[in-house]
DNA sequence: GTTCAATATTGAACGTGTTCAAATCTCAGG
DNA sequence: CCTGAGATTTGAACACGTTCAATATTGAAC
């Protein structure tokens, strides 16, 4: 246990503060103040507002790992697994919805460093994409696709974290229902990807989301 | 020609800022003085600075709609009828990638006026979706399915977007390469949307979409 | 021309994200 | 204990998005 814990200070602060308030509502000032430190202080330890958000869900995602390969014990079937780790992601964004906002924020900026897509957070995008792999590693799904179709995966969490943001419904079930539909449509599909049709696109998708540096290079 | 072009002028004096510098370093002092107009001028007619891209997104419409139908009456193929309506957009955007992340910046506001996603913008997502079922009303695309399909694509066009946004190669030459290869998958699945089995996902997709707020209530 | 309601313009001021030089703290080594 | 390098803290200041009360302009009606 660090003697200076103000980094955790300051991010336990802001959630709490995020939680209540939502993302822009909270300031810094108000972050560093119930922290009980400085706004230089802060601004030392995260670089930017959205910064917290990000850091956050950098703390999650050994959380969300966690619970995927937990569910992941349970099952062999692929969509019971793909579906385990968008609902674990889901579960841990629960109380989060006034804030996660801020972080797509930054979507928009190649070159921001607080941005999910920026080549900073390329070991974040790794590894988010690698819980999702994992539940494809069962037989029901052909080894070849597997890396494209956790790609494709990836890209529906996003797209399911868009859709939490705007949703108000009670414990964010409609997100939850639309998340699991749209695994069930998807996870049947996977054995497409295998087809020889599907090998030029999938090497050209690969090759072009590496060259916008949203995937890491192979 | 009304006697105060103003509006006008301050579109015009932030497009061109952004075009050269970028949204972010692009302020808003700059843009009131290149258009010969105050601050408060410039925020009487724009609320706020993401609210100049949305305008200018929305004055693209128009083009956009005219653009898309002159293609389609040269073909009655689906693919190459959505390929053009892409195309089109991105001919559109060509200059304007330095700041059209700007526009996905309120992503995650789901009560900002100036979100794509807010009510507000229901014409707007409404036109776009609207010109995507356009493209659809040939003989090969099931009538039942046109609607969700136009759904499908308006989702996939704001993925290009921000696929764009990212892209450095020439003249956005893998946006382009990537949307091509999109559609291609996407279009002769379209028949598919016509069976009974999807259509209980259908029905929910565009329910939940609607109650997010994201699809006009129907 | 005058009047008046609606619209448009203005610029000072505010709040907030962010910066940064100065000061302080920490800890290992002597 | 002292020293010094590196890390951390600080708070004043800055820049910029935004606000808003006061003022000016506009155009229709008389």
């Amino acid at each position: 246990m660090p003697r200076r814990d103000t980094k955790q200070k300051i991010l336990s602060a802001a959630l709490k503060l995020f939680r209540k308030q939502g993302f822009d509502r909270t300031t810094m000032r108000q972050i560093a103040k119930s922290a009980g430190t400085s706004l230089g202080s802060a601004y030392y330890y995260f670089p930017r507002k959205e910064a917290l958000v990000l850091a956050y869900f950098e703390d999650q995602m050994a959380l969300h790992e966690a619970g995927a390969r937990a569910a992941y014990q349970t099952t062999q079937d692929p969509y019971e697994r793909v579906l385990a780790a968008f609902m674990v992601r889901l579960d841990l964004m629960a109380q989060d919805q006034k804030f996660f906002g801020g972080l797509l924020r930054t979507l928009g900026e190649p070159d921001s460093s607080v941005s999910v897509f920026s080549e900073e957070n390329t070991p974040l995008r790794r590894r988010g994409i690698a819980i999702l792999r994992e539940a494809l590693e069962v037989p029901g799904v052909p080894e070849a696709a597997r890396d494209d179709a956790a790609l494709m995966l990836w890209a529906l969490v996003l797209g399911m974290v868009l859709y939490f943001v705007h949703d108000t419904s009670e414990g964010a079930e409609r997100t939850r229902a639309l998340a699991g539909r749209a695994v069930g449509l998807l996870v049947p599909s996977l054995a497409l990807l295998e087809l020889p049709q599907a090998q030029m696109l999938r090497c050209e998708l690969r090759s072009m989301l590496a060259d916008a540096k949203i995937l890491p290079d192979t």
